[in-house]
DNA sequence: GTTGAAAAGTGAACTCG
DNA sequence: CGAGTTCACTTTTCAAC
């Protein structure tokens, strides 16, 4: 992982479409050789994959929260994201510093959609209670 | 936007770099065809763009926060919008309900780096104080 | 990094409801 | 006409050197 490394997956980030040959004209470096670098980034795992960046209002989705869940006695990590993992509109977990113990991402597309998708969340076992932020409007995302 | 865009859509969702003739089969259409689909939701907005999924550890960046930000009387949120961006570390933002203004998604090498990082928000005008809760472990993460 | 065969992208002409 | 297909032609991929 060096800088050249570092300035292919800028290119990446800012195109994942990007072709082999408009990669190696921003880093300096022939087709080939940056396909050799991106497979080797993916091979490492520094590249996890592609996608496609969709707008959720689109698609029609257009409620959002951060969900912070509070859990009965102790819970495995793993256990939490086996748990949390069954439920769609949750796109992003993770466990935090403070009183609760995850902190959830969720789309939906519209807030009955929402209340009905925290629902299920307070519902999964392990889950107490739940405490919710519904997020009003999108600033910027960088990712 | 019918069946098949959304199917497409998911296509792109889980292969960014799908090529049209896969794309197409999986839709049950040809390769040009699946191409004016793809172009059609990129014009549409519907599809902003590619990217690819990076590992931020790989990078060396392992600390990340959310970070309530409280603001001095009322702010617009364009204005708001333009402080936080000068931030880079702040790599999504939007507004919510509640006492706080803004909550932000904040991603940096170490903590030594995001408490810098939280500091130079507090730094903006406009904003009183902030309240941080620190991400012990992504549990996962959908998008 | 260079080369060349195989694969994918892409526009045009054409067909169907 | 909008949306699909096939076909020709260009560009890209990718393995061998």
């Amino acid at each position: 992982m060096d800088i050249i490394d570092q300035r292919v997956i800028g290119c990446l980030l800012s195109d994942g479409r990007a072709t082999y040959a408009q990669i190696g004209d921003q880093v300096g470096l022939s087709a080939p050789a940056a396909k050799r670098r991106v497979d080797r980034l993916r091979a490492s795992g520094a590249i996890r994959g592609f996608t496609a960046v969709v707008d959720p209002a689109a698609l029609g989705w257009t409620a959002e929260a951060y969900v912070e869940v509070y859990c009965r006695g102790t819970v495995a990590p793993h256990e939490l994201r086996q748990s949390l993992e069954q439920v769609p509109e949750v796109v992003g977990a993770c466990t935090v510093t403070g009183s609760a113990d995850a902190l959830l991402h969720m789309l939906a597309k519209d807030n009955r959609h929402l209340e009905a998708a925290i629902e299920r969340v307070r519902d999964e076992p392990n889950v107490d209670h739940t405490e919710s932020v519904i997020v009003l409007s999108r600033l910027f995302d960088r990712r």
